[in-house]
DNA sequence: TATAAAACGGGACATTTGTCCTCCTTTTCA
DNA sequence: TGAAAAGGAGGACAAATGTCCCGTTTTATA
């Protein structure tokens, strides 16, 4: 973070925050001062419907940005960001950020990249989310979940697949009963091969 | 376009390309050296799966940018973009795209906002996709269909939706049944007004 | 214009997903 | 420690969506 805010105008710091597992790090449709980089921790990014349903789009982690949108166009808060384990964030005001855009080339490089690749996996995600069945879509996920060994809530996972906990769970028992799944946990009872094998099988009918 | 290219290198020109109905102006997969911006003309943006489904993103029109994913970062082409009408599109060489990022101010600013326009766009309509009936979200794309004065292929729409054209038909036969669209076409029979009222009821239950 | 081919719409049934409710476990607090 | 409350799992049924197929309409072509 230093490396960026060297040459910036001292009256605009770059603070650390700290968040609570359930605390808000932006409120929907609230108008923010603050990007987020996240130092530490995993949030959850969702927007929750005017029916009371939420729909989380992605789960952010270290080295995540959030309220950047925010933060290049003038507009409220698009979703909700709240901390899922205990978080820290480097909060940086809106004029700073605004100021890095224009002034540093690395910055404005390393955001254009950040979005870029958020959109893809958006597409991605969305795509095989709509196309393949839900079986695949949590395998899918779990894998992630056991990948970058974080633990999410059963309830958060069911909001990101789009699906209610009880087709969630529905799921988990077929997984379970195909083998796929160990007996009692969330765990894949599987090697990385055979995992992939199995995936393949579903992407190919 | 002019006003951005003026004072680029000579030797990277922009040229303006003409697609038929049906031609890709962007194969999936493949590694591509221009970024369009269309001039004219319904292009769709979609992602082939490896069990021949297809998902429809976006429809891209007039003033909107594709490739650009691509020239941030070097990766293949995510997914296909197809002309749905006659389409022109101004085609930028992939180092011009580069160099304007870099050197012009104005360029980069408008691909930041572009970009981030786009993933609050898709954020929107995921959420709403997954969380809402189709009902809704059909009636949704009709009225967006009728706001921009455009004609999008049931099958198209369908692909957008993420279902298939079995469903799209059901739907829209309950919605004539309800005596919200026309007895025959895909055209809403009923005033702004009446359709907002009706779209706020789908939301609120 | 006649005929074959392709595209379209919708019926019938299968599968998937959601809703509601009940039972059981875990937590909380007096 | 025991009772009440809260949370989680899953059965039973309802609703939504997909698959398969057939009959009709439209398009293409000789």
């Amino acid at each position: 973070m230093e490396q960026f805010t060297a040459s910036a105008p001292e009256s605009e710091a770059v603070t650390i925050k700290t968040f609570a597992p359930g605390a808000r790090l932006i409120h929907q449709g609230d108008t923010i001062s603050y990007v987020y980089i996240i130092r530490e921790g995993i949030t959850k990014c969702y927007l929750e419907e005017d029916n009371g349903k939420d729909y989380i789009f992605e789960f952010l982690g270290k080295g995540e940005i959030t309220g950047e949108l925010e933060g290049i166009k003038k507009e409220k808060c698009l979703c909700n960001i709240e901390a899922i384990t205990s978080v820290t964030a480097y909060a940086i005001p809106h004029r700073l950020f605004a100021w890095l855009l224009v002034n540093n080339t690395t910055f404005n490089r390393l955001l254009l990249e950040e979005l870029a690749v958020r959109i893809r996996q958006t597409c991605i995600r969305t795509s095989y989310q709509q196309l393949y069945p839900v079986e695949y879509t949590l395998l899918r996920l779990l894998a992630l979940e056991a990948a970058q060994d974080i633990v999410i809530p059963k309830k958060d996972m069911a909001a990101y697949l789009g699906i209610t906990i009880r087709s969630f769970n529905r799921t988990l028992k077929e997984l379970r009963a195909k083998n796929i799944l160990d007996p009692q946990g969330l765990n894949i009872g599987l090697s990385r091969k055979q995992l992939e094998e199995i995936l393949r099988r579903f992407e190919e009918m």
